[in-house]
RNA sequence: GCCGACAUAGCUCAAUGGCAGAGCAGCGCAUUCGUAAUGCGCAGGUUAUGGGUUCAAGUCCCAUUGUCGGCUCCA
């Protein structure tokens, strides 16, 4: 079982020394599975196998698929090649020997490899009898591999090239140890029951419906609850940072597609024109153009910049029919949108204001932990890129200032910048450690350029503003996708669609009951009651499975002293208090978003 | 889109090519109960959709749609 890239990655945090022995250790288990994949299918052709984030694969040509069966055959040969203990053994031989010997052996990726190689020497790892083709290094002996798993097959193109062959890969897990495993084991079946499409099922979140369209989803009430409390929370937080809330159409005449760009580099991700008396409008797959038309309905000054303007923007965009998961990989989806226009003198507090914002919002959801990286030019190919040296320059040094002034810590990816701007991606990790894509950060030089920005500079001429694109919580799809695993469905008390759920022992404290659900309720509180007929310890446990933060119980004991009981989720009962008390502590909590 | 697997009641899953079933949820009745499942009963299905093979198809074949694991891509 591996897992969707956006959250692929298993942090356990090795120390460096570590993290290059498991990649020697897992490497050479990959080689062990391409020696049995050998033995038991001979004409299977090798391609590659590398160690991976959290274990290895190997990939095969094959005429036909690897089976279940197959992949236990796979396992039980391996632990044998490992019971006879082969000696690793690296050789250095010409490529040209190189070349015999793949030649004869019918290896035909093998070859295709060693012609991309340019050295006239190439190293073969030998294990018994059988060799491949490796920079290495490797571990002295098969015997040294004590624990590893075959976890699945699939399908992946040659060189990762659609238009190549189709492989088939098998995926596997290696582990210096057996109690590593079982706990690398025992956190993908944590990660599965925490997986936000079976969730999604059983709190009745949201739905997703085959008969009117892949990728599109619905928000159920409980869903849509929790995506209310965030949206209100995410307007006053802009608001209170000088942001404006706008709003955009969906679609628009291609023509501004065309400006834009997109119809040009982003067509295969947009959806067919719609005819609309003879004129062809485009579904929208990202909101710039419409705020940059707002932008350009009248003169501005630099006086009016920097403008900044939100809007949960909801876009569509073409996604292919293999690449669809849950609430992470849809069709139409709400993003939390920005874009700032600025002088390029403000460019740096304008950032260090989003990184603030950003920080602050992680923080508010209850991330603590993340990593960041700053994509710049490829500083030797400079003229693929948009905008100019100088503005080039200063945007890169305004987010490098930026962020030292908010004392991050980051990875500068040299190169990895688009072709239009410099940008700060966020990556933030959840409670079971996996790393998800958070806020975003981009600075745009293009469309300020395609579209004729400009504002009246203090000397009365033309200037053109900078762009920031930026996202915090990337869209609220995904974002709740995100949360659903992070706090395992429990959602804290300020987002909990249900907030608190009362259960009344019998039906004489049903009326009891009732009114201590309005009284929660007028207070702001969402509140449920539990009339069903069923006893105490059957409410409790449904309360539970719903991941319903408190519950009231109401019996003859809290009639009588005009209390209530309170259990809390996941940490019992608490005993009895007032209603008001209970009230006045479930009310702070919401109001200090505690999580 | 491609490779592979899969699609049976609201959910989780059974059913050699031979009468479509269970548990949970739902509804009814009994019970009125003290912190993670009270008992009995009832109802629930064009076996994803459309074709085909067969005396007979949930089961075999083809196509479509969708889901799952990947490739690729991304908010």
């Amino acid at each position: 079982m591996t897992l969707g890239k956006e959250r692929a990655l298993f942090m356990s945090n090795p120390s460096p020394a570590d993290q290059v022995d498991l990649e020697v250790y897992r490497h050479s288990t990959a080689h062990i599975l391409a020696q049995a994949v050998k033995r038991l299918f001979p004409d299977v052709k090798l391609a590659i196998g590398p160690a991976i984030e959290n274990g290895f694969y190997y990939d095969f040509e094959k005429a036909t698929p690897f089976t279940p069966e197959d992949l236990d055959k796979i396992e039980k040969e391996m632990k044998k090649i490992i019971g006879e203990d082969l000696p690793i053994v690296r050789e250095e031989v010409s490529k040209e020997e190189a070349v015999r010997l793949f030649q004869d052996q019918g290896e035909k990726y093998k070859l295709e490899l060693l012609e991309d190689i340019p050295d006239d020497v190439v190293s073969l790892y030998r294990q018994g009898e059988f060799v491949d083709l490796c920079r290495g290094p490797h571990l002295p002996s098969t015997g040294r591999v004590k624990a590893f798993k075959l976890l699945n097959v699939a399908g992946a193109y040659w060189r990762g090239d659609e238009k190549r062959e189709m492989l088939q890969r098998i995926y596997g897990t290696a582990f210096p140890r057996e109690s590593e495993l079982e706990a690398y084991l025992k956190t993908l079946e944590e990660a599965a029951r925490r997986d936000h499409r079976k969730l999604g099922k059983e709190l009745d979140l949201f739905s997703l419906h085959e008969e009117a369209g892949a990728g599109l989803v619905y928000w159920h009430p409980k869903g849509a609850t929790v995506r209310r409390i965030i949206e209100d929370f995410w307007r006053s937080e802009h608001i209170k940072r000088g942001y404006d809330i706008v709003y955009s159409p969906h679609i628009a005449r291609r023509d501004l597609w065309e400006i834009s760009g997109h119809w040009g580099w982003y067509r295969e991700n947009m959806y067919s024109p719609i005819d609309i008396d003879g004129v062809e409008y485009l579904l929208k797959p990202m909101n710039c153009p419409f705020h940059i038309l707002m932008y350009k309905s009248r003169t501005r000054s630099y006086r009016d910049l920097p403008i900044r303007w939100a809007e949960l923007g909801t876009v569509y965009r073409y996604e292919r029919s293999g690449v669809l998961h849950g609430l992470q990989r849809v069709r139409g989806f709400t993003q939390d949108d920005a874009h700032l226009f600025v002088r390029p003198d403000q460019l740096e507090d304008e950032i260090v204001g989003v990184i603030d914002l950003m920080q602050f919002m992680m923080k508010s959801f209850g991330y603590t932990d993340y990593l960041i990286e700053l994509s710049v030019r490829d500083p030797r190919n400079k003229e693929k890129y948009a905008g100019s040296d100088e503005v080039w320059d200063l945007a890169e040094s305004a987010l490098v200032r930026a962020l030292e002034r908010v004392g991050l810590t980051y990875t500068r990816m040299e190169g990895e910048a688009k072709f239009y701007g410099p940008a700060i991606d966020v990556k933030v990790r959840d409670a079971i450690g996996r790393a998800w894509q958070g806020p975003t950060i981009q600075v745009d030089f293009n469309l300020p350029e395609r579209f004729d920005l400009e504002y009246t500079g203090e000397d009365n001429a033309p200037h053109r503003p900078v762009m920031i694109h930026r996202t915090v919580l990337g869209s609220m799809e995904r974002f709740f996708a995100g949360l659903i695993e992070h706090y395992a469905g429990a959602f804290p008390v300020w987002l909990a669609p249900v907030q608190v759920r009362i259960l009344p022992i019998a039906e004489r404290h049903i009326n009891k009951a009732k009114e201590i659900q309005n009284d929660l309720t007028v207070a702001g509180l969402r509140v449920e009651i539990d009339l069903r007929n069923e006893k105490i310890g059957y409410k409790v446990r449904d309360a539970e499975l719903q991941r319903i933060p408190y519950m009231l119980v109401i019996g003859d004991k809290e009639i009588e002293n005009d209390e209530v009981s309170v259990r809390c989720r996941r940490r019992g009962d608490l005993g009895r208090m007032k209603p008001d008390e209970v009230k006045e502590r479930i009310l702070a909590e919401v109001a200090s978003k505690s999580v």
